[in-house]
DNA sequence: AGATAGATAGCACGATCGTTCGTTCTAAGT
DNA sequence: ACTTAGAACGAACGATCGTGCTATCTATCT
């Protein structure tokens, strides 16, 4: 049979007709990820429950849930959110330093910022969630993990380039200092959130500075 | 009126007879426990359930439930469990090293090696209780924190007396390097739970050496 | 040997979990 | 202006949560 006479082009299909999602509904998800990245370093992934964050933003747990689907959805949403905040918090004030040992300085100036301004109220999001996550196999795992590979590559090439530049001694290994970097950003945000202080800060910026070989400055 | 003539001695009260646990049920308990500190490994100690644990060892969530009377007695009590096992596989080996910097040595080793063995699913116990219960005032974080300070002192005593050996540099802080030993620590249990590779255990154990100035040894 | 309290199980409670359904309202596309 | 689909809601579901109560069994003590 032919198919009814209608002005819609053959290009388009139609059935399944997505429309585009509404400015409203964009604005509430926004804040729904915004209040779960929160109450997630508190919590947990896992132990972030709708209901407690429908009450947070004063919604119903129904329509809060219309906008994810399932829970699973929720917890990667919420994880993507969680990597642009340390994005923006985190890497691009790294980033705009000056290439070499400056981007490196910055980039732990900016993590200790980032903890000292209290964006979450759980300390580093990602912290927890490696250590959540790590044992629990799953897309959030794997998104947590990729997270966390692309962080230790951005400090890896940071210390390549300031090898490279210099400003870091030939024998030191790329693998072996990032490693040493990230176990001070680990065990600064561990002690932080235990003692709810900022004094490990100024702590860990000595620690830092010292193993960069910065020590008078 | 005088007391009834018992054969009991006057210094012992008759009334509250705190009659000693038996000896099916302290076993019963230890059971109990070594199953948490394994389960609370992977599903953090607010997420160790009852139901799961009871079921793990094959009995009754009432049974169970009345060997410590809440959750909270259960969590105090696993992580107390946590601490002897850290402490017979961790510390005690490290202690019977020589002192200074061979008991440095041995910590660390004797950490990977609590890794690699897996005598928990997820990793050290205390790496993810610290992480998960910093943002949960209550008892159960001021034992987890009592641990952590306790095992930061512990290391932070040993590179005293390795410095006051002179086998390290005089111009090392003992702070500052406890700092970043922890975090090595912290971010070697990271890794391993995350990647689920020994692979991680190496490289750590190179960077500890490298940074205690055992370059070729 | 008899008494007693600890050990364990069964059952049920109120609350909360993630999830589904049906309905109402409204922003956006024609 | 009319239509449509997204946004949000209330209510309810089966399951599981931590927590009690009661009953039965048995190790241990006199």
């Amino acid at each position: 049979m032919p198919e009814t006479t209608k002005s819609t082009p053959p290009a388009q299909r139609p059935e399944r007709a997505p429309r585009r999602p509404r400015a409203d509904g964009e604005r509430t998800r926004g804040a729904i990820l915004r209040a779960a990245a929160s109450l997630a370093t508190v919590d947990g992934l896992e132990g972030l429950s709708i209901g407690h964050l429908a009450a947070a933003i004063g919604m119903s747990k129904s329509g809060l849930y219309a906008h994810f689907g399932s829970k699973l959805e929720l917890q990667l949403a919420t994880v993507e959110e969680a990597g642009r905040i340390f994005d923006d918090e985190v890497v691009q004030p790294a980033l705009a330093a000056p290439a070499g040992l400056a981007q490196l300085l910055a980039l732990c100036e900016a993590f200790f910022e980032h903890l000292q301004r209290r964006t979450f109220p759980g300390g580093c999001f990602f912290s927890g969630a490696v250590l959540e996550m790590g044992t629990r196999p799953g897309p959030v795992k794997e998104a947590v993990a990729a997270f966390q590979a692309g962080f230790a590559g951005l400090i890896r090439g940071f210390v390549t380039t300031a090898i490279e530049q210099g400003e870091l001694p030939s024998h030191e290994d790329p693998v072996q200092l990032t490693f040493e970097l990230n176990g001070l950003i680990l065990a600064t945000d561990a002690s932080f959130v235990l003692n709810d202080s900022p004094a490990v800060l100024d702590l860990a910026r000595m620690v830092v500075r010292n193993r960069l070989g910065l020590k008078g400055q």
